[in-house]
RNA sequence: CGGGGCGUAGCGUAACGGCUAACGCACUUGGUUUGGGACCAAGGGACUCCGAGUUCGAAUCUCGGCGCCCCGACCA
């Protein structure tokens, strides 16, 4: 891409009215733009990253079994009377011109559990769990800290059926493990730690994902020993201690709640009364497991994580392009040797921004720090004079210079 | 939803109740520059959030609405 064609600017000002560090960085850096509060645009850029994270989710779904599907976010009324939970604050309503009223989704139970029902009747058809990555609408009382609270988001959703507890408690663990390879490959497993937290009214206690940020809204309480946490809102039921080694030396963190995992057992069964027809010919109740992730929290938390004074770190598996390659001067010779390297990139299908408009050094600079793509290759007089161009890390200080003819091989030792 | 703050050009800001609402960034044209947010010259761009009121006169004061941000409560 040629960040001349590029849609979407950078900018030097702060944004008056956003205070977070990720709100603040994707608006400069030409990644988002706010609509109103808690409701952004994805630009190019933004979208990108936005599409490498859910295809790492993605994946790791479909490794422990997970369909992809795509439900509706426009759901019945009726549906969410039946569980009990149309006339929740966080619910939006929509009214048509004849005053029909449907509900914005804000979780998927109330669709995927009748939807469920309609295909499934014998045992032989479990366990099998179906998700999907879509738009969620929450009415939230305050949408804060940029893309972290909003009230249109995007969620990844997992919902799990099972013939029985022992089943549902296998797949749990499982999923719990996928999760933390998503952390891993997106790079903030050090810091996000398993946490107990409160069950809702589905269980006594479900798991939350909570990466440990300043900007974070959560409080949690730390075992070192066991690498796992509790979130303040049970930490008084647990006598202030580790639930799994009783230890009484918690260390308190804030932290972003970036997944969620709950065994709704029978709660949405039950209420759509969802059976099926076992071994010995006789119908019972099915178990549920629901699992959430925020693509869009998760980039939030990404980059509250991966900044410095200068703009957003991204890690590589989810920058917006791999190489920035950036040229300085308007010298015909600079300029041929500059499209040359971008087209043999482009070949080696290595994805590349390539900053080809007619600024300053410092601009461009500035501009590729802030974007912040994990190698930037800079063409020069200077380098040209050498047959090389010069290759830089984002996250470190010092550069290479290097021969063009090797430039593809050092580009992919460093990927 | 309670408390506080703020709405002026695309963005960031200025303007005592009084002249044609000013400046920087960005944008357009021409020229000089090119290794860490360059310079010169010439331009274009505003129903000062909306609605009432006070006043000879309102961006400025008053009331109401809407929006945005922060703190709290609530929440993926």
């Amino acid at each position: 891409m040629k960040q001349s064609q590029l849609f979407g600017k950078t900018t030097f000002e702060i944004p008056k009215d956003e205070t977070s560090t990720n709100a603040q960085l994707l608006i400069r850096g030409g990644f988002v733009d706010k609509l109103m509060a808690g409701v952004y645009t994805y630009l190019p850029l933004g979208k990108r990253v936005l599409w490498k994270i859910e295809n790492i989710i993605r994946e790791e779904m479909n490794d422990i079994g997970g369909q992809e599907i795509l439900m509706p976010a426009l759901q019945k009324k009726e549906d969410w009377q039946t569980t009990g939970r149309w006339d929740i604050d966080v619910m939006m309503k929509v009214k048509t011109f004849f005053d029909k009223e449907y509900g914005l989704g804000w979780t998927h139970e109330e669709v995927v559990t009748p939807l469920a029902k309609k295909y499934i009747r014998s045992y032989k058809d479990f366990p099998f769990s179906v998700f999907q990555i879509q738009t969620k609408f929450r009415s939230e009382k305050r949408a804060k800290s940029g893309i972290l609270r909003g009230r249109e988001f995007s969620m990844k959703d997992l919902y799990s059926f099972h013939a029985s507890e022992k089943d549902l408690d296998r797949f749990y663990d499982e999923a719990k493990d996928a999760y933390f390879k998503v952390f891993d490959r997106v790079g903030i497993k050090d810091q996000t730690y398993l946490t107990f937290a409160s069950g809702g009214d589905f269980s006594k206690y479900s798991h939350e994902f909570q990466t440990i940020a300043s900007a974070g809204e959560d409080t949690i309480y730390i075992c070192d020993k066991c690498k796992i946490a509790v979130n303040k809102e049970i930490i008084e039921d647990l006598k202030n201690s580790c639930p799994k080694c009783g230890n009484k030396n918690l260390k308190e963190e804030k932290a972003i709640e970036t997944g969620n995992i709950f065994k709704l057992k029978t709660r949405f069964s039950e209420a759509f009364n969802f059976k099926f027809i076992d071994e010995n010919s006789r119908e019972n109740i099915v178990l549920m497991g629901c699992y959430g992730l925020g693509p869009t929290r998760l980039m939030g938390t990404i980059i509250e994580l991966s900044n410095d004074e200068n703009g957003i770190i991204w890690p590589k598996s989810i920058a917006p392009y791999q190489v920035h390659l950036v040229s300085l001067g308007k010298d015909k010779n600079i300029i041929n040797e500059s499209v040359k390297i971008y087209k043999s990139l482009q070949e080696k299908k290595i994805e590349v921004l390539f900053d080809d408009r007619d600024e300053s050094a410092g601009v461009k600079f500035k501009d590729s720090d802030l974007i912040g793509i994990p190698l930037r290759i800079v063409v020069s007089k200077k380098t040209l004079e050498k047959d090389s161009v010069e290759i830089k890390e984002r996250q470190k200080k010092n550069f290479e210079l290097i021969q063009i003819n090797s430039l593809i091989e050092k580009i992919k030792e460093l990927l």
